[in-house]
DNA sequence: GATTTAACATGCTGTATATCAAGTATATCA
DNA sequence: TGATATACTTGATATACAGCATGTTAAATC
């Protein structure tokens, strides 16, 4: 069983019963285990489960951030919208993750867009009942620091990656990215086009699409239709290695 | 009086007070006016104050933090280590900035690197001391968290501008967040060197220089031993804009 | 089944940018 | 005082990378 059957079980279950009880829901973030019984009523109360099809925007940039956000089921790219229609996807988002941001203390605005990658089923809390939560529970608070921190760590990497490392070294990043954190397999059907991994690497689609036919011919990886395969994950680490 | 006068007078007053009480001093973080006079009575117990001389090292990536840091006077750069001694700086930090960063919550260590770019002086925080009164403190918690969350911010929109833009856009970002963000004068003292102006740019030293010179010649800076002045913001803002 | 569309692929060309080499000025130190 | 280091400067060269043109393939639409 793959990755990929494992996120779609997590939706077909989930759908059939969108408005389940938090309590006992197996698709929420690890981030709600800390709470009381009580909170996570209250949680239920104020949320909505939604179901996205493969395309659409959960959330846009720059609009106001009424809910965060526990990803169910699916996956979800979450990026930055730059100069000219050019977007720096910062992150992959795959159940169960949370999604907050700065704007929850900040603006009350989402500081990056999020779209679903595949057919992907979210919960949307009430920011206020949430921060009410934060507000009382310390565990709870320290938990949902520690994740906004390892969120703010990634993009440090990120930023280091992106302007220290020339091309094949950013392409190894973003595929061992995908294949250790996202996907954890040495193989994933590609919910993620050309474009979407350009997006990660900080380069032109074209350049993306040379890259990954270089590491292709080297023996590093093998491309089929809808799969992409690691082959050599040593050779990937050191080309993430040496730049 | 131009802004280099103003760090030195903090600089100055504070130093023949290193041990002032906090309650009255004007030098803490705007963080701090949030407290309770009990809890700035237990942050006056639990904080050291330490003079830097220019060029030293006040934290070093990767140490244990056992303080957060508040800014009394002079100015200091935050970055990041990258690959091969390269360093990406992320924040140039003036007085009476706070200085946290994700190892609060995360691991307890510093995930950059902080030094003097002018005799600084720093008041160090416990961090246990810090953390228990974000715990019993909503409204400063909050506070600390807008904190937080406006440097993550100031981070995604450092990735966009490396990533997105080219020399040029690059430079003119750098020089607008001196001159507007950091300075907030038109002409500043040259505390930072071509190195540290390309470390803030994403560029080689060399090519900081050449852009340099040609924004002189353009007539859009004038640059003399030690100071930088800014002499056509409207074309600054131009080059920003266009990329 | 023909037509359109979208994603993927690839060689060519130009340019943005790093790197190197060589030089100047300024401060530091024996 | 001369010697050595340090920061800055500049031009020449090499290359990483984007952008374009053009083509291929596969899916979607009529």
């Amino acid at each position: 069983m793959n990755q990929f059957s494992i996120f779609t079980s997590h939706m077909d279950t989930n759908c059939q019963n969108p408005e389940r009880h938090c309590i006992g829901c197996e698709f929420k973030s690890p981030l709600f285990y800390f709470l009381t019984t009580d909170e996570l009523n209250l949680v239920e109360k104020n949320k909505i489960t939604v179901h996205f099809k493969k395309g659409e925007t959960i959330r846009k940039q720059g609009t106001y951030m009424s809910h965060v956000i526990s990803v169910n089921s699916g996956l979800a790219k979450l990026y930055l919208e730059g100069i000219e229609q050019r977007n720096a996807i910062i992150r992959i988002v795959k159940p169960t993750n949370f999604i907050g941001g700065p704007g929850i203390y900040l603006d009350q605005r989402h500081h990056f867009t999020i779209t679903a990658l595949m057919d992907t089923t979210i919960c949307f809390i009430d920011v206020a009942v949430f921060t009410d939560i934060i507000d009382k529970n310390k565990i709870f608070a320290h938990e949902f620091m520690k994740d906004f921190s390892k969120n703010i760590l990634s993009v440090y990497n990120r930023l280091l990656i992106l302007t220290q490392k020339q091309m094949p070294g950013r392409m190894a990043d973003t595929l061992l990215y995908l294949f250790d954190e996202i996907f954890e397999s040495n193989s994933f059907s590609m919910h993620l086009s050309r474009q979407d991994i350009s997006e990660l690497s900080g380069m032109s689609k074209d350049s993306a699409i040379k890259i990954l036919r270089e590491f292709q011919h080297d023996g590093i990886i093998h491309l089929t239709e809808n799969q992409m395969k690691l082959l050599d994950p040593e050779k990937l680490n050191m080309i993430s290695k040496t730049g």
